[in-house]
DNA sequence: GTCTATAGATCGATAGAC
DNA sequence: GTCTATCGATCTATAGAC
């Protein structure tokens, strides 16, 4: 069998997978070397601070993937609606249209704030930034922009909620779809 | 020291407080203990379930409240906006304007979601379901009034997130403002 | 009914052989 | 680097005194 997990980053997806199914009390080392196919000599190898250094090492994970494919994308963006439409599609398939969670959410309302309270408030505040930048390039006035880039984020965020409470992955696939109309982003 | 538990209806809001911020892992016995002021003892005589029967308990009181207060009112209010003005204003009130959380939809995020699938789905389906009928009630076309009730939803469920995430409960009540303005419910 | 004591399992983390 | 063995702590749940 080959060795799958050579460095590091090598861990991260299903490290992330584990924390996403069970959320950071129930994504127990068990369950983390059965997903990673590591030892908890080797984790501890590679995250010596355990299981809170894993859990931040997927967070900044999730953040540099969102600050590449999502927040760039909307600074960047020659027209802002092209920018608007670039995150809709790469959150729909970062979230795999409702069939996933966003981790940062689930540790937000979880048990779990407070301990990584300074990753998770980065990671939203961010994403509001750069959406409200794009907003307002796109004419609107800055307190405008700063409440509809709220209510975009809330709209996306409170669809994952309906969508796994529900069992239902088209609760988020309608809500990408209204954001994608709304605004004239339709393809 | 007066009896302040005298039968299992009264440990309940102790009882839903510690899941509240703690998650269902994360509630410990010994936290609900704590919370409650019984020994496992009492706990396990009010609850033979364990901790599973505790959280059902406190969903089922959950569940009981937003019946009451909020699906009722939408059902019976005579013009629909005065149903809607009403559910958000026991919105607004029981998530603390922003400072409380939304077990269930944490529950429904978190790894709890597949333990309390039939009650997770049973108040938010209801909930649509009541907010959906008084939307129709209120003139617009069946499609129109489902869509609209999940995007009300969507947008209170993310306001929670998105307050507890940038700690800033402001999140919350500016979602619920625009609900209140944007269906002309203000007051 | 409520308590203390504790069983039995599992937790996160460490040590040391290889 | 990766493993096995194991630590002490903590967990849920039970038993039995009162």
């Amino acid at each position: 069998m080959p060795r799958i997990v050579a460095e590091r980053a090598d861990a991260l997806p299903a490290l992330a997978e584990v924390f996403r199914e069970h959320g950071y009390e129930g994504a127990s080392l068990s369950l983390i070397g059965a997903a990673t196919g590591l030892g908890k000599g080797s984790l501890y190898h590679f995250f010596p601070g355990g299981k809170e250094e894993m859990a931040k090492a997927v967070l900044g994970e999730i953040d540099a993937w969102f600050e590449q494919h999502v927040f760039a994308t909307l600074r960047e963006a020659t027209r802002p609606e092209e920018g608007l439409a670039a995150m809709l599609d790469a959150v729909d398939g970062y979230f795999r249209s409702g069939r996933r969670v966003c981790l940062v959410g689930a540790f937000a309302l979880g048990d779990t704030r407070d301990r990584f309270a300074r990753e998770i408030r980065g990671y939203f505040s961010r994403w509001a930034a750069a959406l409200c930048a794009a907003l307002a390039r796109g004419g609107r006035g800055a307190a405008a922009a700063a409440a509809l880039a709220e209510e975009i984020l809330a709209d996306i965020q409170g669809a994952i909620v309906l969508a796994r409470a529900l069992d239902d992955p088209g609760a988020f696939a309608r809500a990408v779809t209204r954001l994608r109309r709304r605004y004239e982003m339709g393809r």
